[in-house]
RNA sequence: GCCAGCGUAGCUCAGCCGGUAGAGCAGCUGAUUUGUAAUCAGCGGGUCGGGGGUUCGAAUCCCUUCGCUGGCUCCA
């Protein structure tokens, strides 16, 4: 009985010999379904793999999660199982499963076009359809290497010697044998829904100096389904790209004449950023917060004190002038510390709150520019928090409570948060960063947000708390961003006189809420899909004459609603009502008053809504109540 | 910065195996005075991103530069 496994399936016994796969029991056992892998201690397992010892296992069925990244890696595979049959000599790289699908990377002289992932799909089709048994292989590295050899893939070879063990796992689907962990679906026919969407360039190991390898991105699902959603949640994600409605909704422009990164806010997206930044100086003045205004260049000697010049690589070029070097600013700290420098400082007066939507510039590489998300001239929400130690996890606490206050105005009310903490490489006390991370951790535990540790994952000059949010289609978006700085408060040696009459060092906080104005403008272009929420729109309500002879009567009940504090607009052009009403829905205007005779002889407004259509008859003086109650509680929808 | 792709009227796009530019919308003018998503007609508008080259001739081919897009890398 030495060479039996004893397998524990849900707690039916089986055993089977030892080296034999572990599907050997689906005969026997009673499984509603057959299922595509097995689960046995936290770790997948593929039905084929062989039984080397004694294990509880438990099935797992297409429904499973886990399951879903198994078939993406199988399809990641199954991509480059074609593509070494329709090219032959291509190098293959890494292939993994990745959030939204898979990709891999292939080493080839002559670019993947458009039609070449037709013909590459059609391939894995194929290849879907003989259904071949993807089988796992255990080898010694050397029977490894010579197999890779053998097929010119060099690539492979190398990983194999830097990851390979003695023993080395491969997995071979027809002719076609990757070096791989697993594990995989049982075999190709199990890849059913899947879709190649893009090429790209990337780089051998991530490093920018090693060989540029060509990118096939794809993804695959257990459901047509699943995956037609997907597909129609990028169509949804193209619909509300904030690039397009920007100049559908003219809200913002940029400019060859400007280059590149640089942002024009126009009248429509420039109050919608007033209006946002007036709210957001509102909470910081009632969450004891003072302002601070400061240049946008300074003398190249405070970038090196504040160590910029060393550490950070998105500097503009100096200017020279007058005999000194000027640094445009990539950053607001510096200011914010000059200022704290400006008088000795009393343990009395900390914690200061200094705030300040501060433009900063920074030379982004030009192929991460992004629409809004992404620019190099940026105001962020900026913020810097000096004070002592046992104020830290208090300040935190505001810090988080104030994020979750602006964000929730906005509509965001997932999160993703994530503390991180010191890297190896670090500056200042160690006592300084465990009591700061503390600080962050119980701040974090307060709030109730579930939270994830990024161990290790802090800048050097503190540990941080990012906050993401979840727009309205389930993306994330980097926003808001806690944290602490000993580098600088180290190199600008600050102090205040404690109660002992000696100087201590005060704690920094550095944070921004939004990040940046432009990036959150972008998201919120994208969340709201363009349709802004009453008391961001940029026109609030426009009034539609239906005759010339209605135009004062237009006129005159507008001037109303703009005493009132409101944005509206007549159309007076000499269009048919429908007309002027398609236009008001293209530009999402929330509300929209036509009026005609009967209009002008009751006194009272049609209304249309966007989105919800004729409306009917509503008092004006009741609609101006009405609609200040919304726009006063920042309300999402319009509700009359 | 790197790989790939793109850049034609204000906008969306057609034209591109070389023969010297076109549509819809927008704009302007006129007619129409109209009740909940496009009234009709006419007109104007482009050094085809910029520069250079090949050619008798370039929007079309080549080089270069700027900008944009998808990624890599990085990040608010």
């Amino acid at each position: 009985m030495e060479d039996q496994i004893k397998i524990n399936l849900n707690g039916s016994i089986f055993f089977i010999k030892k080296g034999t796969h572990l599907s050997e029991i689906l005969s026997e056992a009673q499984l509603s379904d057959k299922p595509i892998l097995f689960r046995s201690e936290g770790q997948l397992l593929d039905l084929s793999y062989p039984a080397d010892r004694d294990l509880e296992i438990s099935p797992v069925y297409a429904g499973d999660p886990a399951a879903l990244e198994v078939l993406r890696h199988s399809a990641a595979h199954l991509l480059a199982h074609a593509v070494t049959d329709l090219f032959p000599g291509v190098q293959v790289g890494i292939g993994p499963a990745i959030e939204n699908g898979f990709f891999y990377d292939f080493l080839r002289d002559t670019p993947f076009t458009p039609e070449d992932l037709e013909a590459i799909e059609k391939r894995m089709r194929e290849i879907v359809s003989l259904n071949q048994p993807i089988k796992r292989l255990v080898l010694s590295k050397e029977e490894a290497i010579k197999i890779f050899r053998e097929r010119g893939q060099t690539l492979k070879i190398e990983l194999i010697e830097e990851k390979g063990g003695d023993q080395v796992s491969c997995y071979q689907q027809g002719d076609f044998i990757d070096f791989c962990l697993g594990p995989h679906l049982p075999s190709t026919g199990y890849i059913q829904h899947f879709k190649l969407l893009s090429v790209s360039g990337a780089y051998w190991k991530g490093d920018e100096r090693g060989p540029q390898l060509q990118r096939i991105y794809g993804t695959a699902f257990f459901s047509q389904k699943d995956l037609d959603d997907y597909l129609n949640f990028l169509e949804e994600a193209k619909k509300r790209d904030h690039r397009r409605l920007g100049q559908d909704l003219d809200l913002y422009g940029t400019s060859e004449d400007l280059g590149a990164g640089l942002v024009i806010w126009h009248p429509r997206g420039a109050i919608i950023r007033h209006l946002i930044e007036s709210f957001w100086k509102e909470e910081h003045l009632k969450d004891g917060y003072d302002f601070i205004y400061s240049p946008h260049i300074a003398k190249l000697d405070l970038w090196k004190r504040s160590g910029h010049t060393e550490f950070y690589d998105a500097m503009f070029p100096a200017l020279d002038f007058e005999g000194f070097k000027y640094q445009l600013k990539p950053m607001n700290c510096p200011f914010h510390i000059i200022a704290y420098k400006s008088r000795q400082r009393s343990y009395r007066e900390l914690p200061l709150r200094w705030a300040e939507l501060g433009t900063v510039y920074r030379y982004e590489r030009s192929g991460v520019l992004h629409g809004l998300c992404r620019v190099r001239g940026f105001t962020q929400d900026d913020a810097h928090i000096f004070c002592r130690g046992d104020q830290l996890e208090e300040e935190i606490k505001r810090v988080i409570r104030l994020a979750i206050k602006l964000l929730g105005a906005f509509g965001f009310k997932e999160y993703g948060v994530y503390l991180a903490t010191r890297p190896e490489k670090y500056v200042g006390r160690l006592e300084d960063w465990n009591r700061a991370e503390k600080a962050l951790e119980e701040a974090l535990k307060h709030s109730g947000l579930p939270y994830q540790i990024d161990e290790g994952e802090g800048v050097f000059y503190g540990p941080k708390i990012d906050i993401k949010i979840k727009d309205a289609i389930g993306r994330l978006w980097q926003c808001t961003t806690v944290q602490l700085d000993f580098n600088l408060a180290e190199r600008f040696d600050l102090t205040y006189v404690g109660e002992d009459g000696n100087f201590h060092r005060p704690f920094l906080i550095h944070r921004a809420l939004l990040g940046s104005m432009e990036r959150f403008f972008g998201v919120l272009i994208e969340h709201y899909k363009g349709n802004f929420p009453l008391w961001l729109a940029p026109v609030q309500m426009i009034f539609l004459p239906i005759a010339d002879r209605h135009e004062a009567c237009a006129r005159e009940l507008a001037e109303k609603f703009r005493a009132e504090g409101f944005r509206v607009q007549v159309d007076d052009s000499r269009e048919k009502v429908n007309k002027k009403i398609r236009e008001a829905e293209t530009l999402k205007i929330p509300l929209m008053a036509i009026i005609g005779d009967k209009e002008v002889s009751s006194g009272k407004l049609s209304l249309r809504v966007h989105g919800q259509g004729d409306r009917g008859q509503f008092e004006v003086v009741e609609l101006i109540a009405r609609m200040k109650e919304i726009v006063n509680n920042k309300s999402l929808e319009i509700i009359l």
